[in-house]
DNA sequence: ATTGAAAGAGTCTCAGT
DNA sequence: ACTGAGACTCTTTCAAT
């Protein structure tokens, strides 16, 4: 099945086109689909019922804001137990955007993003190295992200 | 200075508010805010104006729809210079969501989400490794994203 | 720049199919 | 389950401050 709720072609087609935009009108997402602005709005409504859809966001520039520095940073623990004490140290980093528990070299992988290079380095040497449980961490900096979208949820 | 551009408190305000939550009248920000439903207005659509914003995006729960995989894979290019071509390759799999051109250990660093481990291991061996120019790969799977949010622009 | 009110456009409800 | 129309709410424009 192609997904845990049963969800048909224009439940997906829906969520694949407001997944880029969400401003149009259900009138016009109809005419779209070759349905009525009506059933486009019964079928979001449904979405958000069973929570597939949690709502929308604002997409901004992050650059034009003066966030130019995006790094992804590998930690290290000294024992993997210490996962829950310094996961909430870094959640209460503003500059923490994501935080993954991972399979492979890292423990932890965890997204930064931050105005300059300046800023970065005092994330890293000041606020994440002071975080007790953590050895040491890798950084990768980003020096252009090429792309970055959503998932596709139709062929 | 804060940003590129001079935005003001109510500019940082209204985009904090609306990266969280895009939904909300401008009536019922203004409110919150203490100003009225048409400074708002006023105010978006000069961040549109001036491209900060870039519109609105559906939200939704990637493992509602079935997307349970997220991996995060390290490239190792042959030589630097085969950047381009291969993300180019990279493009064309709708399972990369994203690709950053980084500093550190690898050269590329790319984001995978999939349905399911077996899904993941098709784009690895199949699609991945045959893509000219990739010398070898790092896989990072995700166990649990602890959590994943905007910028905070405010303090 | 901000405001408040009127005009226009969109969402939401519901009876009919 | 989909449709179309009416009621309601939100966005947009604009004259006044």
């Amino acid at each position: 099945m192609n997904n845990k709720l049963n969800l048909d072609k224009l439940d997906l087609q829906i969520i694949q086109h407001m997944m880029e935009d969400a401003e149009i009108s259900y009138a016009d997402l109809g005419k779209k689909l070759f349905v009525s602005g009506g059933t486009i709005h019964v079928r979001i409504k449904k979405l958000q019922k069973d929570g597939i859809v949690k709502g929308t966001k604002l997409n901004t520039d992050l650059k034009l804001l003066g966030y130019d520095v995006i790094a992804f940073i590998g930690i290290y623990l000294k024992e993997s137990s210490l996962y829950d004490s310094v996961a909430k140290e870094l959640y209460k980093l503003k500059e923490v955007v994501r935080l993954n528990y991972t399979t492979g070299n890292y423990s932890m992988f965890v997204e930064i993003i931050c105005k300059d290079i300046s800023e970065l380095r005092n994330v890293l040497h000041e606020k994440l190295q002071k975080i007790k449980g953590i050895e040491r961490t890798e950084t990768l900096i980003s020096l252009e992200e090429s792309f970055a979208r959503n998932v596709r949820v139709l062929d």
